[in-house]
RNA sequence: GCCCCCAUCGACUAGCGGCCCAGGUCGCGGCCCUUUCAAGGCCGUAGCGCGGGUUCGAAUCCCGCUGGGGGCACCA
């Protein structure tokens, strides 16, 4: 038991002395995936530890404007996450001849024949093909049933060959990639659980071309909350547009990025899916990631996606950052959705609300107010009460200096003074001020806003709060 | 229909035959702290899908069932 253990782990660290190479390869439709985000890390990860290249293959079957701009869009969610990959992108379509010849030279082989224009691989009707797969273990395909699901359901005497090349000269997919595996040198191919039932036919690819197949590791897929496959959907790239769907769930990597998530913590989430440290540890940093991650170490079965805990996560990130770096973040990524605020009063306020909010998407909500004019904020007159706010007004007009430690010297002591629980004092103050009964520090916040302006916006709300309770008693 | 995979708290997982009347994290509930809201602290909640084996002993090994998922093209 101790020399199988041991020896799984020495496997591990001697195959990678072979130069490793392994792949991420998307297809140009639409966005990135998460799922498609974590098949890229995991490669990636792979591809560091073992100090191989992580290459990236663009698997179009046309050439358009679309497909360059969606492939530009892919490198670019790449870039941001930080997975770097080595060599120039390839794309698929670039090889069509390479893969042609490669089925011309089958077919002179005798191991393919034309057929209908088409070319077709013989694949063996006996025996069986099996591989052992690195997170699955062992696998096994009896060739009749790969052959079996070659024919379309309504044809049994269809031959069962695999189509190579279509009768119009455009390789299959399942030709092209494990060719393209083979050019590119590939040694691990590291790919969605989708791709199982793939294999076999790519393995009869490779064992026709005469090449050593490459490892396979096939990874769970991941699921949304309610336990199905994350489903492709429309895409939505900016804050506003999310928040004008906020009950779909977040499905591409530009989504995650448009609320306000950090690299770090998308990462570390997305690597606990399916893999664990072992140890009793969720936070892990890139650098921890690299020196534990094992692709040997993913479990098997499926995992879904927890939005709650990448919240959390995202939030220990947040918190966990220098307030510049904080502040940094914060305006780069305003700048990113669009908001024109003034950097410097970003910066200002950035402090106050580093420890509130758990995505970078919440600021605009949270501290909006500090942008808006006393006519903007908005008053929510059920919260706002007016006997308190006129109290606050008071204990706050006589002061001359506008000083944090001042305004909480004026305003701590009214709860006790009203007889209220702070609660109910402050609440309608925040929403005074905010536009909402919730915001970062009012001590903080006022000084920044400055006494005029925290005054008017008081004297406002209160207007508010003595129409809002006359209305109130005129309906009765 | 056929092929393949998977199965521990609501979620992500630890567990590799005795260290487990199952541990950690999120969530959820309660209490404390508290200028709102968060954050933080403490406490709690809840799980080995079912049935057969194997074994002195099974969450862990084997078989079956059930449940879930994936795939079955001249799509990728």
């Amino acid at each position: 038991m101790l020399c199988l253990l041991a020896a799984r782990h020495v496997s591990a660290r001697i195959l990678p002395s072979m130069a490793t190479r392994v792949r991420f390869a998307p297809s140009p439709t639409g966005f990135l995936h998460i799922g498609g985000v974590r098949t890229a890390l995991m490669n990636w990860l792979y591809a560091q530890q073992t100090g191989g290249a992580f290459l990236v293959r663009i698997e179009n079957t046309d050439t358009s404007r679309e497909v360059e701009a969606a492939a530009e869009r892919i490198f670019d969610d790449l870039r941001w996450l930080g997975l770097d990959w080595d060599e120039e992108p390839r794309f698929q379509l670039d090889r069509v001849d390479a893969h042609r010849e490669a089925a011309e030279r089958l077919v002179a082989e005798d191991k393919a024949y034309v057929d209908e224009g088409a070319i077709r691989l013989r694949m063996p009707g006996e025996g069986e093909t099996q591989w052992t797969d690195l997170v699955k273990g062992t696998l096994r395909f009896a060739n009749a049933d790969v052959k079996q699901a070659l024919r379309p359901r309504d044809d049994p005497s269809a031959p069962g060959d695999m189509v190579i090349v279509r009768a119009d000269g455009r390789p299959t997919y399942n030709f092209a990639s494990p060719h393209d595996d083979v050019l590119d040198g590939i040694t691990h191919v590291i790919r969605g659980d989708d791709h199982v039932s793939n294999t076999p036919k790519q393995l009869a690819v490779m064992r026709a071309l005469g090449a050593e197949p490459p490892q396979y590791a096939h990874l769970p897929m991941v699921f949304d909350d309610s336990g199905k496959k994350l489903s492709k959907r429309r895409g939505a790239a900016s804050l506003q547009e999310l928040e004008a769907r906020r009950n779909e769930p977040l499905v591409y990597l530009e989504e995650f990025r448009a609320v306000g998530y950090l690299q770090d913590a998308l990462i570390n989430h997305l690597v606990l899916l399916g893999w664990s440290p072992g140890a009793e540890e969720t936070i892990l940093p890139l650098d921890e990631i690299l020196a534990r991650f094992r692709l040997e170490d993913v479990n098997p079965s499926p995992a879904r996606f927890d939005y709650k805990r990448l919240d959390w996560m995202n939030g220990v990130y947040l918190r966990a950052l220098a307030p510049e770096e904080f502040a940094d973040r914060l305006v780069a990524y305003l700048r990113q959705e669009g908001y024109e605020w003034d950097e410097a009063r970003v910066r200002e306020t950035a402090p106050l609300v580093q420890e509130k909010i758990a995505r970078l998407g919440e600021y605009p909500a949270f501290a909006g107010f500090f942008f808006q004019s006393a006519e903007d904020v908005p008053a929510a007159a059920a919260e706002l009460d007016g006997s308190v706010i006129a109290a606050a007004i008071e204990a706050l007009e006589p002061l001359d200096e506008f000083s944090p430690e001042a305004i909480e010297g004026a305003l701590r002591p009214l709860p006790e003074r009203l007889r209220l629980k702070p609660r109910d004092v402050f609440r309608p103050l925040y929403t005074a001020v905010c536009g909402r009964p919730t915001g970062p520090s009012l001590f903080h916040s006022l000084p920044l806003l400055g006494k005029e302006e925290s005054l008017a916006r008081l004297t406002r709300a209160g207007e508010h709060a003595a129409t809002a309770s006359a209305d109130v008693r005129v309906q009765e």
